[in-house]
DNA sequence: TAATAAAGTTTACGCGAGTAAAGAATAGGA
DNA sequence: TCCTATTCTTTACTCGCGTAAACTTTATTA
């Protein structure tokens, strides 16, 4: 009998003795009332646990409290890892984060931000899938909502780009692998879907030819989002051809490099560093798993952190501004060498 | 100007020329409307792209086509993999899918329920975290919500249960162990989160002792969701006692082996079923990574397909039959084993 | 203590749809 | 062609809360 049933807003303005509007700025902002009556307020919140009711609180409200989330594929544990990050972030702010997955299928993408429009966000963070997103949805809804894109950059979509710094990290593992043995050929898909991997192929080409190497790229097939079979796939039949063109593979991203693992591993190759091993494997992104791959994976580490911090710091000040930015900005972070067996 | 601006269902109807109520009753049930009506609407609908307001649609409806979708864990890939079957059958059905992670902690389990609430769901999808949830809040929240359990089978929650197993599958892959080579130790978390853990314990003592073996239980320590770190320390820790009861290692779950197979490959045994080998590891859940592991992991499946389609189908039966189940039923669906090289 | 700014109360309207009721229009069958 | 069962249209009310305006009460300051 302790909590009486409360049905709206106006039965809790009566039972805790104060306005239903000045209820209504409290719940809006609860700075924004007196300290005495946010007492009483809170006080009666404890006794009858009354929420807003959540589609009337937002049907009226010309910004709700509600930031998307768009990653481009969720069962990748890495957009997981960084999604849960920022959904944290968000609901440490006040806000009310929305989850979705692209599942890797542009239409889906497209459907995603049309829902997203539906909740009207204050803001969103967009995760593209990359060459094959709809240019001009994305753009559309950009348009119309506060974005901050991050991960995959696609140019002019969103108010600011933030996220990894693919030249840096690039750089600083070849600078790694060259010092410490064969210089590395570089491992990818021939269509990647996500520019990221263009990034990083670029970085490659101008890092070994500074360093005075010449690059060598070995480009595997496949489509889709399923990295590790098309990295065991393309690894197995690169490894049986034995012209390899370097005992050093630096995979485009860790996926890449998990299903290279396992290929050589089933190729009888030991991977490493010591003298008994013959081939070295290195990838990119610190995946949650390169941790456990057979041996670990050396692999150089975004700022997960960092990103998604900014990404929502980004999105708030877009909100409370208002206005849209004067001009694109880029804010990258440098990537961190994790160094461990593999290479 | 192929769209004129449609700012509500008011202007949509006077465009598509047909009554606000009757366009309403459209977006409930399109099928509701006379042919002809139809037409006219849809016609109207690729013309303007209208959409009805979501937060004034579910307002005033008793009934939202809203389903919550409440996993433990998304940053792990079993459960984002049936997440994205479960979100593409609701999407099939007319459904909004809500996707929410509890992210291991129980507090924001509890939140999560309770921004579900909110939104006043047509039905709910339940994986709850197992021993540390709050058990007075889910029951709760079951009494208001018609909420299928699965994944994680906690008593009286959810008005069926929809799951794996566990009983079958762990016997299987005994059967498999023990005519293959030494009969399986049980190698698991003293303190599992998850009540399948506890499932597969007793079923791997019971089907040990129905063969006429002795059941051997490793339990290593750890808490939390990061099994694989576990599954890492623990058989590190194991393996360097070199006081293995069996050769054969049957771990609860495929997190926890493929942790146990980075110990073993640092540990320098060689893991599989040929001569050469030291030890057998297997696993249970056909985790998506399990087809990567050096050597690729032995393991159990789940009929991720048929939990997905049965979940989604009998919460959507529970929002049409409107009434709670006379008694909780209990789908199970057995497991397949997987053979691959690592047992 | 009086003046004044700040915060609360009352009253009233709006949002965008769901939905009920009564009457008009339409379709299908005899 | 007429009759009846459907389906639409009109009209009107509801939901739960945001928000504005005018007024009253409470704090702050001089």
């Amino acid at each position: 009998m302790d909590s009486p049933k409360i049905r709206n807003m106006e039965e809790f303005a009566a039972f805790s003795g104060i306005s239903r509007p000045t209820v209504s700025k409290y719940f809006n902002d609860p700075k924004s009332v007196r300290r005495t009556t946010r007492e009483k307020i809170e006080k009666a919140l404890e006794e009858c646990d009354y929420r807003p009711n959540f589609f009337a609180v937002n049907q009226n409200r010309k910004l709700t409290k509600n930031i998307g989330i768009v990653v481009p594929y969720l069962a990748d544990p890495f957009f997981a890892e960084i999604a849960r990050r920022i959904e944290t972030l968000v609901i440490g702010s006040g806000y009310t984060p929305i989850l979705l997955s692209s599942h890797g299928d542009p239409a889906l993408e497209a459907e995603n931000l049309n829902s997203l429009r539906a909740i009207k966000p204050a803001g969103v963070l967009l995760a593209p899938l990359g060459r094959i997103s709809d240019r001009d949805i994305l753009e559309a809804f950009c348009a119309d909502f506060p974005t901050v894109n991050f991960d995959a950059n696609i140019d002019g979509i969103g108010e600011v780009f933030v996220g990894h710094n693919n030249a840096q990290a690039t750089e600083v593992m070849i600078q790694y692998l060259v010092r410490s043995g064969e210089p590395p050929a570089f491992f990818e898909m021939r269509t990647p879907p996500n520019p990221n991997a263009n990034k990083r192929r670029l970085a490659y080409i101008e890092t070994m030819e500074r360093l005075g190497l010449s690059p060598h790229i070995i480009q595997v097939k496949g489509e889709g989002w399923d990295f590790e079979d098309i990295g065991f796939r393309g690894g197995k039949n690169v490894l049986s051809k034995s012209d390899l063109p370097s005992k050093t593979i630096f995979c485009s991203n860790d996926r890449l490099a998990i299903g290279f693992l396992a290929a050589a591993y089933e190729a009888g190759h030991r991977v490493g560093i010591g003298d008994d091993c013959s081939l070295r494997v290195a990838g990119h992104d610190n995946h949650p798993f390169s941790r456990f791959t057979c041996p670990t994976l050396t692999t150089i580490s975004h700022d997960y952190s960092a990103i998604a911090t900014r990404g929502v710091e980004t999105v708030l000040s877009l909100i409370d501004s208002g206005a849209h930015a004067e001009s694109r900005q880029m804010v990258l972070f440098d990537g961190e060498l994790i160094m461990r067996a593999s290479a």
